[in-house]
DNA sequence: TATTGTTATACTCTATAACTATA
DNA sequence: TATAGTTATAGAGTATAACAATA
């Protein structure tokens, strides 16, 4: 049985006492996500030959019937338009996604699933969704729960934060 | 006051009802770091024109007097060996870091900080630390070591289910 | 033979900024 | 003027694989 807990990004604080309780959790976080992460990018490339932008935008698109603008896709997505555009280009050179004309503005498009990307989609949410379970199946119902919770909080702070600095510069 | 509550990565859920809830805490979990991480970037470029692996290496240093060997920050870092020879080749350039050879292994060596790096590294560290408390501020103390705890047995769990993947492929 | 570190390379992802077409 | 989307580009970040030197 080979050793199970190697130093990682956490290493970084040993011995510092005097760090606040915070910053060990923002690096335990990073190495949470980036651990379950890099299986899922794995998974994902070696199983479905693809990544997870492309992953991204499909369940996006699968969770909106009417399709998406690509303007809503780079706010979802909290990436800048360019790349919606290359990760749309790539999906729709494989028949996955369309862009269909808006009535009304003839500036925009509504990007949708097609069948075929339906269909494909709808394995890779279920591997993906195996692959996280068993990434998060060492916690109780009730732990997820809170950490569900707590992490909200979380969210909710930043976003907060982020909006006002913005507002604020 | 600017709407918060943007649509973002977790809406791609909205409406499914069977998924578990292993799979929203994942997208939960995901968002809170990569909005984070991007506060984090964005400060470590605008502040101090260097990115998150170039810090986060001089914070692997930092805490090791006598410096690490490159396979050792590899592991740590999880990344290739060979973008620790990139990221080192940076930082010895700019004379905040350097290569000490190691007694008894003519093939290996120690990567430490150098004085000026060492001095570098503490004004990052401090700013690195208040956007992070900033960032976490949302959260009492006792909830600050729930998650703490919580998230150490997502650690365990994903890193032992790792390990053994890769030890039975 | 195995290990340490380097080099070369290719690819994904991202932001920025200039651009076109339409509102 | 402002907005929707595109294009072009540069750079970060990463993995892979071939390589040299040493163990």
């Amino acid at each position: 049985m080979k050793k199970v807990f190697e130093m990682d990004l956490e290493a970084r604080l040993v011995g510092q006492a005097e760090h606040p309780e915070a910053l060990r959790l923002w690096l335990r976080l990073l190495t949470c996500t980036q651990l379950i992460e890099k299986q899922v990018r794995a998974g994902l490339r070696e199983q479905f030959e693809t990544t997870l932008p492309r992953f991204d935008l499909m369940a996006q698109l699968e969770r909106a019937p009417d399709g998406l603008k690509m303007n809503e896709l780079s706010k979802r997505m909290m990436v800048t338009g360019g790349n919606i555009t290359g990760i749309t280009d790539q999906l729709a050179g494989e028949g996955l996604v369309e862009r269909v004309d808006v009535a009304g503005d003839r500036r925009a498009c509504r990007i949708c699933l097609t069948p075929a990307g339906r269909k494909q989609f709808s394995g890779m949410a279920r591997a993906h969704e195996a692959w996280v379970v068993q990434a998060l199946g060492g916690l109780t119902d009730k732990e997820v729960a809170t950490l569900h919770r707590l992490l909200g909080k979380v969210k909710a702070h930043v976003k907060t934060a982020v909006t006002l600095s913005l507002e604020n510069p």
